[in-house]
This record gives structure tokens, C-alpha cells and sequence, in this order.
DNA sequence: CTGAAAGCGCTAACAG
DNA sequence: CTGTTAGCGCTTTCAG
């Protein structure tokens, strides 16, 4: 293994002189710097993590825990993990893979064993059991995702109330009067997962805002499931004419199911997804949607999490404003 | 921070018996490891990872570096991942992501710098790039997929040429004498992978030891294309009963596609699948499948490189054999 | 602008 | 069965 003091040795100079060189954390002179650097790519020279960690007390390693539960779209947490490495890539730092299973003991272990030196924490619950730990911890986290309280972290997330909200304006834009919200399944309700309730607090505050009928279902994310919520709502709303859809899984299966009942869409009824813009364009009929933005919601956390790192201020929420693009499932209320 | 030498003096004894407690490389009486532990608790400590690793020659990391291609199946891969930090957790080990993205350089720099002690590398090429890096490497690593030339290596996977053998036996057995297989994108062909080449071999060679008729059709990822490849087996294969599928995006489409084309699954055509069981389970018609045993690859994975790690000598190559699971998709020919 | 030297916290001989 | 001690490779005062 080839360590600082032989570069040093093959460029003349000090050990110290190479660290600084490397982290210029101090001015070298032109041409001593571009020795060592000659020196570096010479030798192949490549700084043990370990060493560096332990003298500085900087691992330049982010912990990332991931959501296993059932109900999140694996492809947006997929996405979302892609997009933290490639953030912290370009900051010079690696990313270490924490399941949420492994829960607070897990944050507490690579916190206090200094394997990290910032966490990302993600599928925050309202009332997360992590949060008092997180906010005692000395290492700065971010958190992807608003709990109830979050005076004291730092949490980014798509605006999901203002999604709820922009998916209603469009419907009652285009003249629709009666609206129904298909939600996430019931057991991310019941967990208290912060981003569907505020959906559907967006979704009604809209809705009455606009003086429009409104209701709320939640639905497992299976095709059966989504063609017994379709009858139910036809069933049970028999005026209604505007969709929103807050379940990747049922996409689909319910503009099919919509379609195999007699509707077609968007005459009869228009659809209004929020969901990855990938999904809504492949889909057989191109959906209008607000976007879920995996990869931005990620690169900023990374941005926010190496501001805290730096010492710089960052605001306490950070909530990405919902962006709607219209595509082929709406239209205005009568065409059909 | 709390160190060892915290530990010792608190316990009564030196840092050097408080480290050999911790790692078990020597005998400690019962009633001095008691005092230990008991210190340890009551301290709250935790070895810096840093000076462990520095100290040791061993970081407990093992880099784990997935694909972002398309064509990839993504649950498949986070199943995978998943898996890998689980088993890696039960071995006392860290798992540090990385992106396809980063290639030889980002394996060349995890090593180089001591930040892992093991690779695991998921969907390699049968001429990957990679390989001449990972034969030369001091670090052990293990390979999802199998490479043209494995020798030197340490691959696993399901052993897909079987896999495609089955699919095929298993519509032999019903009477089918026409069959055809759906692949993956033509994407994933052309640039060599090789399980969907190895499932296309098994397919053919099944196929023409039991004398059935056979072809073989790639297959975009979207549901426009399943339309279509149906359309066109149709037209051009009209005796056949008998279809594989190796390509999860594709799975449900494609029995809608047969179904709206008029042919009941399985009563005029049978259908089996290569996917996750997850996958097939959940489908309107279960489909009869060789199970992609994401979990079990990924646990087996890391018992092949924890093995290599301990010094104790792996097979060069380990070939999951294929599992059938009948459900609602086959049936004899000639039932409709 | 550069060097010398003192650790960072832990492990693993070596010694008993 | 336990203690002493010499590093592991790097960063960062302190000194010049």
C-alpha cells in the first residue's frame, strides 16, 4: 500500500505538505503542488478512509435509511437512493445503506461509532420513534418526509398538501363539480404516514374551497382492489366526473377499470394522478399529473445535508412546490 | 466520546483486554468479560469505526454496486439490496452503495483507499468491463451474473438456462408443440447479458429436444409493445399453445393483449413466466412461473464473500436451480 | 510557504 | 489469563 510519506519522499516534501496539498486547507506554491500531484498519480497514491477518519474525525460517509414497508412505490425510493449517492458523490462523500428495520439502535450505532458523519432519513412518520433521537444526536440529519413537530430537524419533501390542492384546482378549472381522492392503501394511513394525510387535507380544502362534493378512499395497491374502489364510487357517486389518484400500484387498473365499467376518460370522467412523471406518460393513456420529484427531492437533501455539514444555516422546512402537467385523462366535464 | 481506554480504567483492567473482549481472539475469565460488558453498558461505548480500521486492516464494509440501466426489473434489485445489508448486518458488516455510474474507478477508489474490505457486483456483463479490475483486485468480491468467463471469479445467480429449460418442459408435459419465447428488451441482448441470453438457450434447447416448434421475440418494456408482440405471434404462429415470458414489465399486458385478441389463457394458450413470485401471484390470472429468487441471491451472496473473507475457499461459480410454481396460467392443449 | 512532531482510538504482537 | 507497547496512516497544531 502506498501511504502519504511515500509521496512525500518521492516528491521532496513533508507528509504535511502532501495533506494540505490535498485538502487545501492551506496555500502551497504552484509549482510544489503540481509535484505532489505528479507524484500522486505516479505512485497511485489514495488516502486510507480509516486514517483520515480517525485524524480528523470526518469519515466523509452519509448514512441513508431506506423504508421497507409495505405501500411506498419501491421505484420512487429506488430513485430517490440513486439520486443521494449521485449528490454526494459529487461532494466528495459515499453513502452508507441503513434498512429501516434496523431502526433507532441502527442510527445509533453508525452515529456513535463515527462510521457517518450525516444521516438522511427517510419515510419520516408523523410521530416517528426517531425523532427524539435524531434531535439529540451530535451528527446533523435530514429528514425526507414532515412529522408532526419538526422544530429542531431539517425535512424536505414534494409539498403534498399544495399536490392535493393543484390536482382539485385543475378538475374544478375544468368545470368538474363532484371528486373523489383514491389514496394511498389504508395501512399508510393508519402509520400516521405524514404525505398521504396531507394529500387529502389538500385535496378537501380545495374542494370545498371550490364548492365542490368531495370524498376520500383509500385502496390497496392490487388491480382487484382498484376495480372494487371504481364500482364503489360509481356505485356511490353516481355524479361524479373528476379523479384524483394518489397510489402508483392502482394507476392502471383503475382508468381500466373505469373504462370496462362503461366510462371512457377522459369524456366521462377525468383522472388526475400524483405520481412519478415516468409513470403517468407510459401509461396507455398519458395521465395528467403532478409530479412526485424523486430525484430533485434527493439531490436536495444531499445540498441541505452538506450545508448543515459546513456549518451553514438551513431552514427548518424545505416543501418543493407541486408541478402539474396536463396530459390525455382530463378534459372538461360533459364531453363524453 | 467514550474510548477503550474509558472502558479499561472504569472495568479495572488494560485497553488490550477490553479489545479482546470485543473481538473474542482470546480468552477472557467470565468474571473479568462481566466487568467489561458491565462498563461497556454503563458507558454507552462504541469502537470508532475509523481506528478499528486503521488498527485492524478491516473496515466491516462491503461495497455493494447496483445497476441503474434500463431493462433492469427495479424491485428485483432493490430486493436484492436489501437482502445484502441484512445478511451484511448479520455478519457484523456495513454496506456501502454504489452506482453502476461510478465503474472501474469508484471499485478502483473503494479499495485503494481501505473504505470496504469486500465487493459485491450485480449485473455483470458477459464481457464486462469491470472484470480485469475485479480479477486483480486484492479485495474478494462476489458477481451477481455470470460473466463469458468466470474462472478467477466467484459469480452466482439463478441458473437461468435451467430456468428456461423448465418453462419449456413444463409445456411439454402439457401436450403444447408450438411455443414461443417473450424476452427481455432488445437492449438487454445487445449489450450481452448474460441471463437473458442463458434463458433464450435453455428455451431453444428444450424446445428442439422435445420437437416443438419454437421462436424467440424480445420484447420493449411497455405495454404498447406487449400489444403488439402478441399481435404479431398470433399472425405469425398460429398453432401456438405455448408461451414464455422473461420480462416483468411485460407480464400482464401481454395476457390482456392474448385475452382482448380472443384466446382465453390458459384454455387456447398457456403462459408461464420467469419472475418474482411476488409478481406472479399478484397477476388477474396467477401465473404459472420460474421464481427470480432475488432474497436468496442476495443472502447467498453474502455468504460467499463473508466465506471468501475468512480466508475459506468458495465454488468459482454457484447456479440457483429453477422453481416451478404451477398456478392458473397453463394447461393441458386443446382444453379451450 | 513549508516542516516536525504529536496524537486520533484501536489492535496485535510480545511478554509474562 | 492479562498487561505493555508499538504502531496503523493521516491531520493539524506549533514553529519557522
Amino acid at each position: 500500500m502506498v501511504k502519504i510519506t511515500d509521496v512525500a519522499r518521492h516528491a521532496g516534501v513533508s507528509p504535511s505538505t502532501v495533506s494540505y496539498a490535498l485538502s487545501g486547507k492551506r496555500s502551497i506554491s504552484r509549482e510544489t503542488r503540481q509535484r505532489i500531484e505528479a507524484s500522486i498519480r505516479e505512485l497511485g497514491y489514495r488516502p486510507h478512509a480509516g486514517a483520515r477518519a480517525l485524524a480528523s474525525s470526518r469519515s466523509n460517509v452519509v448514512a441513508l435509511v431506506v423504508p421497507l414497508r409495505t405501500g411506498m412505490h419501491v421505484p420512487v425510493v429506488t430513485q430517490f437512493a440513486v439520486s443521494v449517492v449521485t449528490g454526494a458523490r459529487g461532494h466528495d462523500h459515499d453513502v452508507l445503506l441503513l434498512t429501516q428495520e434496523e431502526g433507532e439502535d441502527g442510527l445509533r450505532r453508525v452515529a456513535d461509532s463515527a462510521l457517518v458523519d450525516a444521516l438522511i432519513v427517510m419515510d419520516v412518520q408523523l410521530h416517528d420513534p426517531r425523532l427524539p433521537l435524531l434531535r439529540s444526536l451530535a451528527l446533523p440529519s435530514v429528514l425526507i418526509g414532515f412529522p408532526a413537530e419538526p422544530a429542531g430537524l431539517t425535512c424536505i419533501d414534494l409539498d403534498f398538501r399544495a399536490a392535493g390542492e393543484a390536482c382539485v384546482e385543475q378538475l374544478a378549472l375544468l368545470g368538474h363539480r363532484c371528486v373523489a381522492l383514491v389514496g394511498s392503501p389504508p395501512e399508510v394511513y393508519v402509520r400516521q404516514t405524514g404525505f398521504a394525510r396531507r394529500v387529502a387535507r389538500g385535496f378537501t380544502a380545495a374542494a370545498d374551497r371550490h364548492g365542490l362534493a368531495s370524498s376520500i378512499h383509500p385502496c390497496e395497491a392490487s388491480g382487484a382492489a382498484a376495480r372494487r374502489t371504481a364500482e364503489r364510487l360509481l356505485r356511490e357517486h353516481p355524479a361524479l366526473t373528476g379523479v384524483v389518484v394518489h397510489n402508483e400500484a392502482v394507476l392502471e387498473p383503475l382508468v381500466d377499470a373505469f373504462e370496462q365499467l362503461g366510462l371512457s376518460v377522459p369524456g366521462d370522467l377525468s383522472v388526475v394522478a400524483i405520481c412519478p412523471d415516468k409513470l403517468a406518460e407510459a401509461a396507455r393513456t398519458p395521465l395528467t399529473s403532478v409530479a412526485i420529484p424523486s430525484a430533485e427531492v434527493g439531490a436536495r437533501a444531499v445540498e441541505l445535508l452538506m450545508a448543515k455539514l459546513s456549518g451553514a444555516p438551513v431552514p427548518v422546512s424545505t416543501l418543493l412546490p407541486p408541478r402539474l402537467t396536463v396530459r390525455a385523462s382530463t378534459g372538461p366535464r360533459g364531453t363524453g
